[in-house]
DNA sequence: ATGCTATCTTTCCGATGTCAAGATTGAAGA
DNA sequence: TCTTCAATCTTGACATCGGAAAGATAGCAT
């Protein structure tokens, strides 16, 4: 057991997001994390200046993966430009379900500093890829006259609110159980009909 | 200064609904709550056997207030059903954008029992209001054919997603700065033109 | 080899949620 | 009226947390 830990800041944003997962953002503590990656509770100061920094990393990390996943999605669904659409918001409901803590990170602002410049940027990208797919769809004869701002606002909200709504169990609490991705693929056919 | 407070669980619920609307959910103490009302740190264990039985008990009257809130909406709207249903999702952004630390708790499962029995009930009679919203619109013509339950889930997705997304400050950092109360209109305009 | 700096440990502080034991009160029953 | 008793509140304790400070150690450049 070597005095020096070698890479602890990678080792501490892996075990933190091990220990998210497990149990939840909110039980997240400073020094179990310390404690997974076999090292001092004060040791993790010298890497992130706080809680929410090393939060705020991981969840640089996590939206980089975000993204990537809605690009997977996009890109195997293939066909029209609104069927690009409709995939990217069914991956993003996949995603969140698989991993429901690192989806909460990212959209939260309770936990990170979004206004850290690399999470900014890396949020910048995924919103981006939004609004691309959203304006090829509409050049593509979707919601035409419809003010393009609104329309990826629109997106945006339907996809996460059937998202979190989901995670907090309030939807199955109003409408009785339900399978999560059909019915999601459901709501953005309807979305996307006009 | 008697020794018995007299209503202390009245005043316990009051004190922490003023401390969340300062300081914001996560900052909330027991103890600061009983310190603002007078009381030593451990009188509130008398009223509520926990942190989250407290939140949940205040969370029932938030729930209580934001059906009010919106049933008030959609009284002052009058016109067809769906500029009620309109109504309804421009009361629901409005209180949010009042009380968003209610908002939050209301809408998380992070900070009560979902599975309460009196919230549960407050729950859903707030949910069954949008119900009928919807079903009501859809007799009076709005989108034919589509699955009753796809539109209540698609209605109360945006509008929590539009909501919940503006609250984070996801929505600012992606789009810019923007009037919510008028984008939200605009997004509920779309939704209900079909 | 020597010194320097980043890394890690140890110790300490105030604060928190929860529990247990004791003090106080008001009210019901003798 | 006096007594008992349950509800209410206080006090003290414990483990844990985030954060700061000070000391130990290791690797690297000179």
């Amino acid at each position: 057991m070597p005095y020096h830990h070698g890479n602890l800041r990678e080792a501490l944003l892996e075990k933190a997001t091990e220990a998210i997962e497990e149990d939840g953002i909110g039980a997240l503590s400073l020094r179990a994390v310390a404690r997974r990656a076999g090292v001092s509770h004060g040791a993790p100061a010298h890497h992130f200046s706080d809680k929410t920094d090393l939060l705020t990393a991981l969840a640089t990390r996590a939206m980089d993966r975000f993204r990537a996943a809605l690009a997977t999605g996009v890109r195997e669904a293939g066909g029209s430009e609104r069927e690009k659409l409709r995939a990217m918001g069914r991956a993003y409901v996949r995603f969140a379900t698989e991993h429901p803590a690192l989806f909460r990170i990212i959209t939260s602002s309770e936990f990170i500093r979004r206004d850290d410049p690399e999470f900014a940027a890396s949020y910048q990208s995924t919103f981006d890829m939004l609004k691309q797919a959203v304006s090829e769809a509409q050049r593509e004869g979707w919601a035409q006259g419809v003010d393009a701002m609104a329309l990826v606002i629109l997106s945006w909200s339907t996809a996460h609110g059937l998202t979190t709504l989901w995670l907090d169990g309030a939807l199955a609490d109003g409408v009785g159980p339900f399978d999560l991705e059909a019915v999601a693929a459901h709501v953005f056919e309807v979305l996307t009909a006009v």
